[in-house]
DNA sequence: TTGACAAGACCGTCCAGCCGGTACAGTAAG
DNA sequence: CTTACTGTACCGGCTGGACGGTCTTGTCAA
């Protein structure tokens, strides 16, 4: 089970994610990813038996680290709700000004069902953020708009100065409540 | 000037977003379009010389078509600002079922410079419509849940019901005043 | 020695772009 | 009217290259 000199995996799955953002989606190739990742294409294959593997391993990892982080930030201190921990996670991980999951694009060109367990996730979410508000209204606009945000994100989109995207986060956590 | 049959080139174009939206971004092949399109190989290229071109070619018609959209709304009677002009239009686009812009995922694999029209047309969209309102903070708060509204169903993400589809519109639209 | 794992040459497939051809409309000289 | 010529619109086979996945060989820790 223990990968000889560190952990592969990991390392393959970090070098895809960085392969597509810097070489675009497009390019995101077994060859480019094993170069990337300091291993061999029989390395990568070996961890990987498939391409599709490998997007299947980025969206579980985008998934679970998603996932621990919101569970960190509910348990913290402060937080009066969910919502409140989502939009807060949502906009430090817009920060970063490179999106970190341009990933996504390459998972869909291979094929769109590679998203299911993310749109399933969301869904989760949704339900869960449902039942502990009874302003749907209100979560509808707070709920998007995130969405719109991190979708601006992801599409590398620079429409949104740092004070509008500060103001819009303040908005947002005003709406929730 | 004139095609002898027909316009070849809006065939085309409507030809690949086809493609793209039926069997994925992925499969968006030159042969597949032009097969889709009843033109040859050779025709396409005639109307379009590079894939490149092709990609250009949609995000243009699909920015030309949506800003006479917008201006069609926006002149109708009833609308008293272009921001419920831009809901009410959003609103419709996200009715249809299926995505219709999927061949974006295509152009950003091929290359993810041919959104930058894009992107600029949604930051001069903006513009206009900070210039119409004195409250930013609603309006960053409709402008950013429309974006993420119209990225669930490009992602073709069905986690909102038709209902809370139609509650979040007549939030928006509340919160656009 | 052995077996878990890595290396990279290799193969089949797919696709963008090229190129030589075809059909036809217009024009204009004979 | 006819023949010859020109430019436009389109066709489809070909090829060179890239990529995913396999296979054989190498290597190192136990």
């Amino acid at each position: 089970m223990r990968p000889r000199r560190a952990n592969s995996r990991e390392k393959i799955l970090a070098a895809a994610a960085d392969v597509a953002r810097e070489a675009g989606p497009g390019s995101l190739s077994l060859e480019a990813v094993a170069s990337r990742a300091g291993v061999s294409k029989g390395g990568l294959l070996y961890n990987f038996p498939t391409k599709a593997k490998l997007m299947q391993g980025l969206v579980e990892s985008y998934l679970s680290d998603f996932q621990k982080a919101l569970e960190a930030r509910a348990a913290e201190a402060g937080h009066e709700s969910v919502l409140s921990a989502y939009i807060k996670l949502s906009a430090d991980d817009c920060e970063q000004p490179k999106p970190s999951a341009s990933w996504m694009f390459s998972a869909i060109a291979e094929d769109p069902d590679f998203l299911t367990p993310i749109k399933a996730f969301k869904r989760q979410l949704f339900q869960r953020l449902k039942e502990e508000t009874d302003d749907l209204g209100s979560l509808l606009v707070c709920f998007l708009a995130i969405e719109g945000m991190r979708s601006m994100n992801l599409f590398d989109s620079d429409v949104l100065s740092e004070e509008e995207r500060a103001l819009l986060v303040a908005s947002l956590l005003k709406i929730a409540g």
